[in-house]
DNA sequence: TAGTCAATAGTTGTCCTACAACTAGTGGAT
DNA sequence: ATCCACTAGTTGTAGGACAACTATTGACTA
């Protein structure tokens, strides 16, 4: 499965984490993504202070035993996420952000993937998990011709136990093993689609602000009826159309702070 | 001013429109930047079609009479924006989204910027300019000691006459000339900024869903006074803070779309 | 002493050339 | 009609070189 060169990066790089990180998502990712989330991992772990100098683009890429074109790819991607700032004849910094990481919608993360980064202790709680015919609006959203059956999951994202968000998910189901599908019904979504190699790697999504009483249940449900309303769809690496999505988040519990620059 | 290689490469490229943009802007953008904008451009004068094939990174290298390098780092940009696709082996593909373009808000841009490029003439309509002294929380904001003086604005943003938002500015203007904080009374803000060489290179943005009875003035405001508020400090170069802004964007009058990506 | 300025080492930006890896199509063999 | 080797074209990575910029040092000057 392996070519040539794959092996012989695997071979000059081994002890590093980059392939482990790789290995462990079943990673068929570029060499400059590897570098890239390897680096991103080690400014969340604090390796490098908040407004400190990290190592030069040189040093770098001898440690990684990659190329400086390769690492700087890494490194532009890091500061498009507004992690670091790169100062031209100076160095590259780590950017400052008090406790909450840019959340960075523009990289697609499953929301237990952000709240782990934020430093949370991310969990789903589970209110409905049903296979049932598709409406109409989820055959526009998800593309779909015959009444075909779809997964629906009713949920409340977790942080420390906490709800801060609750979710409505319709999953096509119409490419999926039976298998998987009763997965999803406990697990991540996300790892479920890894598994069998079809992980979204885009999502269109748009930002709303909505008022609605028939949104969210139990006890910390806000009793304004005001959300801030993700509404996404997200696709396959060909195109096609995985998961219609609604993220419902409660005011206060969630910050959606976004570095922006120019 | 201008340094050896900056006059032999506008002598090189000259006649492409990547130094007049930047020469419009006063501008001391990197050559990245330039051939970024530029071909941003292309693409939004729909000089490829949505789903097309952009020329391939030598062909514009040379057309560009840069390096190939420097294209690609360019590419790479707009990939992050969500307006191409680059595929290894194949080529790069200008991205379909409908009739919006995804508002990008990690790049920083001037609503009246955003507005024209989503194909509105974009406007603004005054109520309040004054001179008055910092309240507590801009001082907070602005990072200022004393109670200073700040330029206060209240507009709405219009779009093709149409209002689509309500935007509260607060304007550092400890270290401005008077007669640029006369001009931002009328005209608009960043433009006056661009004259004296400090325009905001970021800004740390939050997104919220709000309710507020007191935002908002005229017929076209909503009756539920629900808005989408995007609360925002921007910086200059050296960190310095020189605007604090709340716009409160109308539900259904601009889209916030994002487009997510691996 | 304080301030100015030239020199310098270190870092990012751009260029060039070469090759590896991948994609999509072509055309022949079966 | 199907499969498969081949090929031309494109993006990804490598390595070395120099330009441009930054921050610091240290000599010189007022």
């Amino acid at each position: 499965m392996s070519t040539p060169l794959d092996k012989a990066l695997l071979k000059r790089n081994e002890g590093l984490s980059v392939n482990t990180s790789s290995e462990q998502f079943g990673g068929r990712d570029s060499l400059t993504r590897r570098i890239s989330d390897d680096i991103r991992r080690r400014i969340l772990v604090k390796e490098w202070a908040p407004g400190e100098k990290i190592h030069s683009e040189s040093e770098l890429s001898t440690t990684y035993k990659v190329s400086r074109v390769t690492v700087r790819t890494a490194l532009k991607t890091l500061e498009y996420q507004g992690l670091v700032d790169i100062r031209h004849g100076s160095g590259t910094y780590v950017n400052d952000f008090g406790r909450a990481i840019p959340t960075g919608l523009n990289e697609l993360r499953s929301m237990s993937e952000t709240i782990s980064e934020l430093g949370y202790e991310p969990g789903m709680e589970y209110k409905i998990a049903d296979v049932r015919p598709a409406t109409d609006l989820e055959r526009e959203k998800l593309q779909l011709d015959a009444p075909e059956l779809v997964l629906y999951l009713e949920r409340a994202v977790l942080a420390d136990g906490k709800a801060v968000a609750f979710s409505y998910d319709t999953i096509n189901i119409s490419s999926l093993p039976e298998q998987v599908v009763e997965e999803m019904k406990r697990g991540s979504v996300f790892a479920s689609l890894d598994t069998i190699n079809s992980r979204p790697i885009r999502a269109l999504a748009e930002v709303d602000a909505v008022i609605d009483k028939n949104i969210g249940w139990g006890s910390q449900r806000p009793n304004d009826d005001l959300f801030l309303l993700l509404q996404q769809v997200h696709y396959a690496g060909d195109g096609e159309p995985l998961m219609y999505s609604r993220t419902y988040f409660m005011k206060g519990r969630f910050q959606f702070l976004i570095l922006r620059t120019r």
